[in-house]
DNA sequence: GTCTATATTTAGATAGAC
DNA sequence: GTCTATCTAAATATAGAC
């Protein structure tokens, strides 16, 4: 094997194997160590390669989200109602239960709190499902009577937004029963168990919406479009 | 001072700290020294009031959350349309920027990942927010065109999240222009520079629609409704 | 390009003096 | 209850052999 070959052989590896920490582990565990684990290489090569651990997270970060996205844009171009773009929402959160892009969008948007590197990397990467979104909502809204009242682009970076807060959340709807360290919490505790799958079920509500939305005849529109601009 | 009076005021120094140093270098950089170090106290106090670390950012995270719940709650009860519930949100936006609350959360939100105890917590702190907001919705959505299709505790919980990964995204917004680490990112870069305050400005959009869905008159209401469940 | 040390720093946690 | 000192584990990063 080629010296060529085995660089683009251990980077692919690599940056795999960072996906892979950050969402099994979250982004506080990531190391050059438990990346180095996951992918079966030394440690020593996340420096070769990378330079720092931080730029192999954003570089991760950046790649693997475009692979994602591509796979999503003829998709996101076959869609023609607002049922069908939430659809696709909910084929995203089922595909990313399984790939987890989002979920790692999510960790390193936490980890660019005070890092302006990966703040940077994450924000490309969002901005690539941003563009996407802004596409089709640009197509929909202008025959919708909503048309004059939303922008696609600001309404794209409120849903992106919105989409990773709903998969960060998530998990923390499973479990629950918070228990004290030493001291206790006053008061705490207690709160009936949350046993919703907020991500699933929002988004098979929302699919109801739209579809009430799409469904509006002529007359509803046009009462819908005046009363909307009449503010 | 008596012991008392003095372990109530160390453990309120470190809660305190802890949201500051979460709030300005992110939770992959709280560690008892930092926390320590930001609030003028000893590095070993914090085992000894709080066990450890997690326990700690736990316990401040739900206390601090307590705090800033009861602190709106009065203004919660005091909505009583879909506009002053927007407005009431860029209020909250707005003294986030200086409180950092919601900032907090979603740090722990992602610390959480792989940590069951923060993950409780953070549950907890989130679900005394999407509470209160569930009870403003009842009120709302049962005068509402939507009160059939949206059921006030999953749009509340919907809305908190968004609302999180709002606040979560915004500061990926501000400083633009990805710097690659070493090889470079493949036809990475580029991307108009974006200067959206995406928080800021969508909540100022969401209440021009608020202020639609306020100001439809009785047969526009009743349009929608019927439209709505036709579906 | 990859591996084995290893230097250095930082973090969690505890013991024992005050 | 608080502080100093310290142990241990883990992380970043580099040097040098292969």
């Amino acid at each position: 094997m080629s010296d060529d070959a085995r660089t683009t052989e251990t980077r692919r590896r690599l940056i795999e194997a960072t996906m892979e920490t950050i969402r099994t582990q979250g982004i506080a565990k990531v190391s050059a160590r438990t990346i180095a684990a996951a992918g079966g290489v030394n440690q020593a090569l996340v420096f070769y390669h990378f330079g720092t651990v931080d730029a192999l997270i954003a570089h991760a970060c950046v790649v693997s989200t475009r692979e994602r996205v591509d796979s999503f844009r003829a998709r996101f171009d076959a869609v023609t109602t607002f049922t069908g773009l939430v659809q696709l929402g909910r084929t995203l959160h089922e595909e990313e239960a399984a790939l987890g892009n989002v979920t790692v969008l999510g960790q390193t948007l936490a980890g660019s709190q005070a890092n302006p590197a990966l703040a940077a990397a994450t924000g490309e990467a969002l901005g690539m499902w941003t563009e996407e979104l802004e596409r089709v909502l640009g197509r929909l809204l202008a025959d919708s009577p909503f048309g004059e009242l939303l922008e696609p682009r600001l309404l794209a970076e409120l849903v992106s937004s919105a989409f990773i807060g709903i998969e960060l959340v998530a998990p923390t709807r499973v479990a629950d029963g918070y228990a004290a360290g030493a001291g206790g919490i006053p008061g705490g505790g207690g709160a009936a168990a949350r046993t919703m799958d907020t991500a699933g079920d929002a988004l098979a509500r929302l699919e109801g919406l739209a579809r009430s939305i799409d469904g509006l005849g002529p007359v509803a529109r046009r009462a819908l479009r005046t009363a909307l601009r009449r503010v």
